[in-house]
DNA sequence: TCCTATTTTCAGAAATTCCTGAAAGTTCAT
DNA sequence: ATGAACTTTCAGGAATTTCTGAAAATAGGA
């Protein structure tokens, strides 16, 4: 109920708690992970209870729910028998980890659930046009899970780099054409010919 | 209660339904916003009503929840004094729209409390480490959201094109060296002697 | 083995969120 | 101004989710 926290901390951990039931997760578990990742050294049980107030079997289940996202790691002190959690240095780690248990929990059911639907035969023109929407659907999704599983290979040093440049999209988009060249043409071709998008 | 839906559809909206719930949005507004997705002509909330089952208050808020999150479209038939919704028809608009709006309710005032937090004072080394922790947080998310703006800013059809290329990221990334000639050497020098990130 | 420190489970209490029907509000045609 | 067609609001009941304390399980040491 009372938490044992200094001030700065404190808001951070609310606020994270009120993102975190924004989110799927719940409040609780929002603050332990909030709480976890500002502590400067792997904190028990124990202590979580203690500096956020709540009961000692919440903890527990928090702890377990965000071992199930693979979001702390466990390690042992030396003379202590007690389970000491921690977050992931690097926080981009953090990111990559996030976006590949989301893929797992909600983008591959769901592809699978479109994929299934596209092979049923639509009875009437509304389900064919409710087909194509699926599929519009289900080409994005592998779009852009196809590209950010290639982007979660890459090094956090490599990524940051890529980012940066990405601030100026516009002009790695213009070096495309000239790509193509190294690239091996690949990709389908598209020229300007085909029609712009109506948005 | 009961659905008035061919299969095909119906497993669509059923799924949206659970995937909403585990986002912010509740069951009702993620079955509405699919239903509308897949229809072939925008829908008034009597339709939705007698095709989704529950009762007309709720498809009344659940439309006013989506109007907020500017996903559905509003729109008149003539002789009709019926109100009738549908979706953005280019499906890459949805997924701008929904990065704009999350960014404006979530990003901006997580950002705003960590540069609020940035300007205190540590008073003890845990809460230096701290906020040394936020910082890194507020960096990447910053980061990670300019990159988004800008991707944000082009049209369909550039986007498309720049996530092909972009599954062969790596190739990209070896261009930038070259790049760096184009774009006039904007951006901080970063030389390999520059230490790698340690995963 | 038995004892102790620690973690986990789980039934139900508490809190939150969702949904509904009834009533009030709007808008437009007459 | 009235009434018909339609939409919105909102109090409170229903459903779901979260949290707790008590009890059970586990693991290590003597």
């Amino acid at each position: 109920m009372k938490m044992n926290l200094p001030p700065l901390t404190q808001a951070f951990v609310l606020h994270f708690g009120e993102m975190g039931s924004r989110w799927g997760i719940s409040r609780t578990v929002g603050q332990i992970y909030a709480l976890l990742f500002l502590a400067e050294e792997p904190l028990n049980a124990d202590d979580i209870t203690e500096k956020l107030g709540f009961s000692r079997s919440n903890v527990s289940m928090g702890l377990k729910e965000l071992s199930s996202w693979r979001l702390v790691k466990l390690q042992h002190k030396p003379g202590d028998r007690r389970e000491y959690f921690s977050t992931p240095e690097d926080i981009w780690e953090i990111v990559r980890i996030l976006a590949e248990e989301r893929r797992k929990r909600e983008i591959d059911p769901t592809l699978s659930m479109l994929r299934q639907a596209l092979v049923e035969t639509p009875a009437t023109a509304g389900e064919r046009h409710a087909q194509e929407r699926m599929a519009e659907m289900h080409g994005l999704i592998e779009l852009i899970t196809r590209w950010s599983e290639d982007i979660q290979k890459l090094e956090t040093q490599t990524l940051i780099q890529l980012l940066e440049v990405g601030s100026k999209v516009q002009k790695v988009f213009e070096i495309k054409d000239r790509l193509k060249v190294v690239a091996g043409g690949k990709s389908r071709r598209r020229a300007k010919d085909e029609g712009p998008a109506d948005v």
